[in-house]
DNA sequence: TATCATTATGAGTGAGCACTCACTCATCAA
DNA sequence: TTGATGAGTGAGTGCTCACTCATAATGATA
């Protein structure tokens, strides 16, 4: 993506430069989004001159895409679920409190890639194979396991997924990613732990798969 | 929102330009995004000059804020959970097929406002109040109701909410917003029929919600 | 047919954008 | 001590944007 290394030598009156623009650029693009984030705003944001982002990054759209591809690599660390030995109630409660920990994490950047991927087909490409590829797989293998082993009711692997995913998917969107009062969020949909959307999530969805 | 109504007089060499300038700007907002879509844009989708956009419309934004404010207008109708003498399942099936619909129906516009309101307060709120209150609203009131009359069990009514929205919310954002390859996501996750997801996502969350 | 009120036009405008490039100077090997 | 190096600079460039306004085109009326 970028051209260039760390650098090894002149001046550094920032600590270093490629992190710099990285961290103020994921903080401006959430914020203002990308069309909304100017060159000029990353590079006095960064404590840098303009010029230097082009040493780095060969335009502004390789700096988005150098960002997002940080924020792929944790998704797949994901492997709770393939855990054996442990009672579904417990796989299913660390997969929630993973998933929300993770959307809170990396907000501004799922924020960005979110709003960007709805007009962007490079980025939805991405979003799908990147973020919700690897952990449909999980999902779905574990789901078809246990309805397998009998223990889950026969519904399609797909549209059980689907549920599932979904159900936490809403909850990160709506309290980390949307840009409004929390007070008034909390009136509307509430405001719970992260520890207890997955105690009540996992038991939902157990409920809903029991046979 | 915008000055002028709807003109009387003059050339119509476009039946109605400040429709046609509406719809040009549904379609190009969700293909390009606001920011990527030009007036020029518009008015030549539209069939227009750039300068009748201004002569209905006193900014690019207040266009914007037009074309939402449309969308905002069916979601209250869903009032069919509030139908006394219907069993369960059929009342979260039908308001299950009606929200897709919507969804589907919507899409280009959902699309954007979804889009904008990750890096725009005032967008964010309207999806808020607009499109998100009415409905959960519609759903926690159920919801409650059935867990008072001892029928479903005692989950926190938000909990349980943001799980029934978020269940076909994410299949919403999945099949029809998102711009990839149809194909590509039907190996992902599959794709099924309004009515399929409806009969399987009502049967889902009625057993989770079982006593 | 001539007049008038109103809508529609598109070249023009200044602001602001991403990106460039000739230059600076801290660093360090010789 | 000094010359070579290359990270870092920021005024400048060409271009595109949302928006304007003097003017043209039109239909209704007389």
């Amino acid at each position: 993506m970028e051209t260039s290394s760390t650098p090894r030598r002149g001046r550094k009156r920032v600590a270093d430069a490629r992190t710099s623009i990285l961290q103020a650029a994921e903080r401006l693009f959430a914020q203002y989004g990308y069309d909304g984030t100017t060159t000029r705003m990353i590079a006095s944001e960064a404590g840098v001159a303009e010029g230097t982002i082009y040493v780095y990054f060969p335009s502004k759209r390789h700096l988005l895409l150098s960002l997002i591809q940080q924020a792929s690599v944790p998704v797949v660390t994901s492997q709770l679920a393939t855990a054996e030995g442990r009672g579904d109630e417990d796989i299913l409660r660390a997969l929630f409190t993973e998933r929300m920990e993770f959307g809170r994490k990396y907000a501004p950047l799922v924020k960005t890639l979110f709003s960007e991927a709805m007009h962007d087909t490079e980025l939805a490409q991405h979003l799908l194979q990147e973020l919700i590829q690897p952990l449909s797989a999980l999902v779905k293998a574990y789901v078809a396991g246990r309805i397998e082993q009998g223990d889950f009711r026969d519904v399609p692997v797909d549209i059980a997924t689907r549920a599932l995913v979904g159900i936490f998917w809403f909850t990160i969107v709506y309290d980390y990613l949307l840009p409004c009062d929390p007070q008034v969020k909390a009136e509307v949909l509430g405001s719970y732990t992260p520890e207890e959307y997955a105690r009540w999530f996992a038991s939902l969805v157990l409920g809903g798969m029991a046979r």
